[in-house]
DNA sequence: GTGTATTTGTTCGTATGTATC
DNA sequence: CGATACATACGAACAAATACA
C-alpha cells in the first residue's frame, strides 16, 4: 500500500494529515463499508509514526462517523448514512 | 462520578483545583487507601482539562504522599502514615 | 487443545512548541 | 521572565480478546 509521506513539521499535525489519507481512500471508494482499514500497527509502520498518533487518527475517524472500532478485530468503514 | 466545575479563570489553578477535590475524597474516605484514583484520562474527561494539568494534579498528591503510582498500572492512595 | 501472533484498550513517562497572564 | 495551560508527539508496558496454524 502506497501512502504519501507525512510532514512532521507542517501546520497540520501527523495525525490529521493521516486522517486526511484515510478519508480520501474512503471517500474515492478505495476503502468500502465493512472493510477493514490499517490497524494501528499499519499506520505505525507505513507512516512511520509512534501508536499513539496512530490511535489518535483512528479515534478521529470514528469521532467523525466514518469508522467502527471493534475491539481485539479492527477498524470498519461505516456505511454511508 | 460526579465531580465539581473547576474556574479556569479563578485564582487557584484548575490543577490545584483538581487536587484539592481528589484530597477531600480521600480525606472523606470517598477514596480508601489501596484504591485506585481516576487515571490521567479519567481527569481530563471528568474535568476538562488538559492531560498535562492533570498530570500536575496527580504530581501533587504524589508529592504530598498522599498516592503512590505505579507505572502501567495506576495511581493509589496511600496509606496513612 | 495449545501456543503464538495480532489487535485494540489502557496507563504512565517524557519532550517540544505555542499561548496567556 | 516564570507559572500555568493546552496540543501534539514519541516511547514503553501490560491486559484482554481474537485469529490462526
Amino acid at each position: 500500500m502506497e501512502v504519501p509521506q507525512i510532514d512532521p513539521q507542517g501546520p497540520v499535525p501527523p495525525y490529521q494529515q493521516i486522517a486526511d489519507w484515510l478519508r480520501q481512500q474512503i471517500i474515492a471508494g478505495e476503502l468500502r463499508p465493512g472493510q477493514v482499514i490499517p490497524s494501528e500497527k499499519d499506520l505505525v509502520d507505513l507512516f512511520g509514526v509512534a501508536r499513539t498518533t496512530a490511535r489518535r487518527t483512528v479515534a478521529l475517524l470514528r469521532e467523525e462517523g466514518l469508522v467502527r472500532t471493534v475491539p481485539q478485530r479492527g477498524t470498519y468503514v461505516t456505511s454511508p448514512d
